[in-house]
DNA sequence: AGGATATAGGAGTATTTTATCCAGTTCGAT
DNA sequence: ATCGAACTGGATAAAATACTCCTATATCCT
């Protein structure tokens, strides 16, 4: 709700372009498939990104997407600018078009505030850092030290 | 970007309503016109609270809406909640169902951090206090202590 | 060179959200 | 009692979002 369903289905894929270490191409079939992302929806969303110039594309055998910075530098809001844009977030979120710091809106100062961490977070979190955080939840799930029988009891 | 535009047209309503203190029906109409939200649709979102219970309603003549509690215990998370619902904020922001404290997801904790000052800004802010930041303000244009000739350039 | 494969891109469909309209019901006022 | 005002609720429409399909184009591989 922070962002659309296209950019959080972009966020996924470039979490799992950037575990394609050795920067080759990757289909959006496998990517689509393993995500649980539909496969036509995402290669629209991917060929935006890729337009965005934040991906490179190839065709054809051995094509796919990668990306085209360091996961480092891709943050998640360069994603959900390109995709959703934001203007939501720079208008006021009482919808007042009138409403500026100057003018009449009794949101407006607390809404800031928040705003602000949101961007803060969209700004401040990169796909590497998601990638990072990750790989070691899988990590500590891998490796039970008093594994119960079975995985039965699933909690959703 | 928070909640629905449903939520937005009816917190704006809320706050109309507070400064009708001496607690009488507001018409819908009168309230979308003020506030510049469509009638019919304003209407739609304010049976839904009626019959919720946050709102009282009255037909025929002097009839209308009014809150039915005081500003103060009325959070705008009761109206986000009834409108657009929570399981939006209960999901995992990655869209993994499978997601939870103990399962794998990149985004869990910085996303459970930030997902936390949001409902902290729903359920921390009341109508009451939109409504008393929004009198401060216009107190604040009401009298300015230059005025400089005219409004004329009237900046967006 | 040519066939297989994967993205590119346009067009089309489905679902949800937003918005409108109208007939029905209730209630106040004359 | 009756009329009109205002909410109620269902049906409908428009717009935005989510998703699918089909053809074209580029590239690899033999």
């Amino acid at each position: 709700m922070i962002y659309s369903r296209s950019s959080e289905y972009a966020i996924r894929a470039f979490v799992h372009l950037a575990h394609a270490t050795d920067a080759k191409y990757v289909m959006v079939k496998q990517i689509a498939e393993q995500e649980d992302i539909p496969a036509h929806f995402l290669a629209k969303i991917l060929q935006q990104l890729a337009r965005k110039g934040l991906l490179r594309s190839s065709k054809g055998p051995t094509g796919g997407f990668c990306l085209r910075q360091p996961a480092e530098d891709i943050t998640l809001f360069s994603i959900v600018e390109a995709l959703d844009g934001m203007t939501d977030y720079e208008k006021c979120i009482s919808g007042l078009a009138e409403c500026n710091d100057e003018a009449p809106c009794g949101m407006h100062d607390s809404w800031k505030d928040l705003r602000l961490r949101i961007l803060d977070y969209l700004e401040g979190t990169s796909i590497a850092d998601l990638a990072k955080a990750l790989d070691e939840k899988r990590k500590l799930l891998e490796k039970p030290k008093k594994p119960r029988k079975t995985v039965a009891a699933k909690k959703n």
